[in-house]
DNA sequence: CTGCATCCGGGCCGATACTG
DNA sequence: CAGTATCGGCCCGGATGCAG
């Protein structure tokens, strides 16, 4: 990309990641490691040329490496994408109203409004494993220790399961639908809806901020 | 833009403003609502159809609205963007110790890194007034009720007066220079530094995120 | 003078084909 | 599997024109 050419702290943190597809990309390796493949199949609509040439410019900026089994990951300082890349979807998430229409869905993307919604370390949380089917594979939703944690994988034993479309998945999360909407919508419910609720971070708690871990 | 076509709250965010100088008109109208001619200088590099186009859309999806003054503002909405905003120019913070080259500079971007740097309310935080001279036009720094604000303009009767290059005034600031440091790549200080060193906030102090006002 | 619109060359994007 | 090559088209960038 060509540089804006402004001694501003936005606009050189926008020469390395405002092109685009290039936070989209940022997205998938935030979940974990991935390989070329995974990145293909987690970003649909982008153009092979064009993912080679974003992971090549990442590389170059120290946003990411390729380590030796060829996976590609984030660097520290590319995991440090996790904060804007939150506070975007933060913003955007009245845009997650809208119908779902021809858009695409990927599973792990649930881990984005998950990371929102649970974000912070709350000790009165009580632990809880969910699992979600929406879209192409499981994914498990699990609170211990005060922290809320997102993975593509199904649950051994849950003690709560949603099923549905994932756009009524999404607005149930969100709070954007109640039980009786969300199964108007096709969600249906194994286990206590109210669990989930209980893991929201209560306003009078002390949050803290996690050291690097 | 094109839409990225993905159901996901950061693609979604991303269609409404990840287009190429969006996010830096945003940054200009975060100081305060702004004339056509006003974005434009404060934009330098920007194509006029370009910022009209970008004027345009952000009106459509809601984060741009023009007064009836002829004005540019945010609305609401939009003004919730300086978290994002802000997130990525923390991320980036590293990379404005790389010197400041030909790149252009606007005194007002100042108020960025000091929103950032002095962001959240501290009622420890003294009451303090300082004016910077950096770039074409000076701004002043100020500090009330815990609270730290940037307006583009002279001070009065300034506690404390910076006047330098601007590389030299952000590396201050951000602490990536002392004040031997900053004095060697031409800085003077008028009045004590050690001032505003009291406006960061306290580790131990109690952060409090401010309600909408 | 402000606030754009038009025009045009060049570069980036998007889709597909192809290769080690 | 992990990209590279190619090419049409759209978007960006810079200059200029022009209406209120």
């Amino acid at each position: 990309m060509k540089s804006y050419g402004q001694f501003c702290a936005l606009a050189r943190g926008l020469d390395v990641i405002g092109d685009r597809w290039t936070l989209l990309i940022v997205r998938e390796l935030l979940v974990g490691s991935r390989r070329y493949s995974e990145l293909v199949d987690g970003l649909p609509g982008i153009a092979t040329n064009l993912l080679a040439e974003r992971l090549r410019s990442l590389d170059e900026a120290g946003v990411v490496v390729r380590d030796t089994e060829g996976r590609y990951r984030l660097t520290e300082w590319g995991q440090g994408l996790s904060e804007p890349l939150y506070a975007i979807a933060r913003w955007a998430a009245p845009l997650m109203s809208a119908p779902i229409g021809d858009d695409a869905f990927r599973s792990p993307w649930l881990a984005l409004p998950v990371a929102v919604i649970f974000s912070g370390v709350d000790p009165r949380r009580p632990r809880l494993t969910v699992e979600i089917r929406a879209g192409d594979t499981p994914v498990t939703i699990e609170s211990r220790s005060g922290r809320v944690w997102v993975e593509p994988r199904s649950a051994q034993s849950p003690d709560l399961v949603l099923t549905g479309p994932p756009d009524a998945i999404v607005g149930l999360l969100m709070g954007a639908l109640d039980a009786a909407g969300a199964a108007q919508h096709g969600v249906t419910v194994e286990g206590d809806l109210q669990e989930l609720e209980n893991l929201r971070t209560q306003p009078g708690s002390v949050e803290v901020v996690p050291v690097d871990e």
